[in-house]
DNA sequence: GATGCCAGTGAATCGACAG
DNA sequence: GCTGTCGATTCACTGGCAT
């Protein structure tokens, strides 16, 4: 198994550009390859006759030859096709963010279902700086979603829950991000002073999705690279990555782009950890190790409870026996309870968590 | 014409909760007879075991009958179905806004636009206060989405342009909505003190899509009618309902609730607007946007100390690692610290204040 | 009356791993 | 694949009651 996947990633084309079309290509790679897919697919806008501004200039519509879709019915299919092919080549536990608007989202987000990806959450990208309803006729479309959905319903994709905690200044992560739109010196000009793609994504979207969602070292395919922020943000963050896009001229853009990137020092990338991913460690070991005695009390962190340490790491309490976890959730007639925050022993007349004891333990691990 | 919708109109049972099936309810309405839609179908959440709480409590989760669905096909009839027939009653210039989630949106939004609808925007209500993910697992889930359809493309729905710049401090009225659940006195109690509606809406979302959507006097229609928000604030705003409810308990609720109800007067129609507080800016986000990169060094005010950006956001500084906060307290050896104002960075020699940057952002954000 | 503390709760697809 | 066990995990707000 390990070798199989070893010798699929050794044929994966790292770090590079693959021209052509994204559905032919994904088909002609490996699969269970792929750590994550971002895809920002082609949106199916359709735009009756030019829009202008009060002042009669012309906004610059994304009316290119590409996103001109006949008919919702070529759009699923499409839509479908490339899901299918890019859900082929993610490793089972792999995971897909997919971006789109009103006028795409709806069918991507069921044709993925379709599909059997399951979705973890949506996400809500909040324009700070959106264009604004010129015609007063809408409301200001200010957001675009991303969908963030598993391989299957059984996949555990990556998800650095902590990470995404810390970047928000320590309250839990929220479905909705508020991030200004990709402009100024970020926003990549032709040598006519235009911008080079229509859609270039920020860079501060892809930082979020690939701190959040990979680890160090995986590998992130993009199928609509475009201007290749994922790959500039993948490259800055330590993950390999693989673009594909059809028009040479974006290629080239990407390619100059990300040569010009510099990836962050290895200690800057790293995050902050949960404790789920900290070795465990039984509590007979406090007990065979001498930091507890058999017979100690143990008292609980309300101070209501009781319970005595038994030679087996096991705790006495009445007609308890058990765990530090069983017999704490017998106590307080709780589905369960994480002993080791329950408990406390007492030192010098000053009741300490147990908890304690274990951080002594794990930092001696980590020493050796 | 106008005498036909007259005589259409004179049909409508305005004002009442129709019981029984609200496919059925609405293929005994006259077609082209109402102005305006709200419709919060099933999410069909298909939730597995039971959810605590870290304190051990049990979240009262939603998993009555009516929200049972066996497979997306099962779900996506039914969806077609009753959009069908509520297409068909709307008016040509009517419109529809249906509310859900990621688990059902995706498959109503594709029927919708199937259907023949027009989508005019989709509008994310971003929750203040949602239910946090008690797991740690995923993003909180903190989000609805609402679609806003004309019947069809030609259509030309009511748009209060005006009202909602009004009821948005004088600026174009955004596609995200904050706005909190409803909670405290507005939401319905049983007799035994219980919720009376898992899924009630509060009333501020309804006063935005009535205030924005239709005139008074129009006829709005809510086929999956609950506690009857809907109803209550069409009351109140002097415009016309009909509810359909199939289950006799939330008739009632909603009878009771809708009879207590009396019409604003017409000064007192527009809303006090709400204040801004000033936005939270993550540190992190310093980062994500570039402003900061990983690996940046930060000093302290005093010059004492420094420390290094991580990708997260965090910072690390010997042994030290967590929050700007944390570890300028950890460095001082103090309870606590500010960090936007005890860190700087280096600018052409020039030690600036973190904080300037966050200032920055708070401009930006201002401004749009 | 003002303030502070505690308990309660909200449309939720809410584990990982050894045996 | 199933079962049992370990043990990690929450934000904003409301209302009641004590101080």
């Amino acid at each position: 198994m390990a070798k199989t996947q070893t010798k699929a990633a050794a044929k994966l084309p790292l770090n590079e550009i693959l021209s052509g079309d994204c559905i032919e290509e994904m088909n002609a790679l490996p699969e269970n390859s792929v750590d994550l897919i971002f895809a920002d697919p082609p949106y199916n806008l359709q735009l009756k006759g030019d829009l202008h501004r009060p002042d009669n200039s012309k906004v610059d519509a994304v009316d290119d030859d590409w996103d001109q879709f006949d008919s919702f019915a070529v759009y699923d299919k499409f839509s479908r096709e490339w899901l299918r092919a890019a859900r082929r080549i993610l490793k089972p536990n792999g995971a897909i963010w997919v971006i789109g608007s009103y006028h795409n989202i709806y069918r991507v987000g069921s044709a993925l279902q379709d599909a059997g990806f399951w979705i973890l959450n949506d996400v809500v990208w909040r324009k700070s700086n959106p264009m604004p309803n010129f015609r007063g006729v809408r409301l200001t479309n200010a957001h675009e979603t991303m969908i963030w959905a598993g391989k299957s319903e059984k996949s555990k994709p990556t998800f650095n829950y902590e990470a995404l905690k810390a970047l928000n200044d320590g309250v839990q992560m929220r479905s909705d991000w508020l991030l200004p739109i990709c402009n100024g010196n970020e926003r990549i000009k032709d040598d006519n002073g235009e911008k080079a793609h229509p859609t270039q994504k920020p860079e501060s979207l892809l930082h979020r999705i690939i701190v959040g969602s990979t680890n160090a070292g995986d590998v992130i395919l993009d199928p609509f690279f475009g201007s290749g922020t994922t790959g500039a943000v993948a490259k800055k963050l330590g993950r390999d990555f693989i673009g594909i896009e059809r028009e040479a001229k974006y290629r080239k853009v990407a390619e100059k782009r990300i040569k010009g990137i510099r990836r962050f020092d290895k200690e800057s990338l790293l995050v902050s950890t949960s404790k789920r991913a900290e070795p465990r460690v039984p509590f007979g070991q406090l007990v065979e190790r001498g930091m507890l005695k058999p017979g100690d009390q143990l008292f609980s962190l309300n101070g209501r409870h009781s319970a005595k340490i038994r030679a087996d790491g096991t705790l006495i309490a009445h007609d308890q026996r058990g765990s530090i976890h069983q017999v704490g959730a017998a106590l307080e007639g709780a589905p369960s309870c994480n002993g080791w925050t329950y408990w406390c022993f007492k030192k010098r007349g000053e009741a300490i968590p147990i908890d304690m004891l274990r951080k002594k333990i794990r930092a001696e691990m980590r020493a050796n």
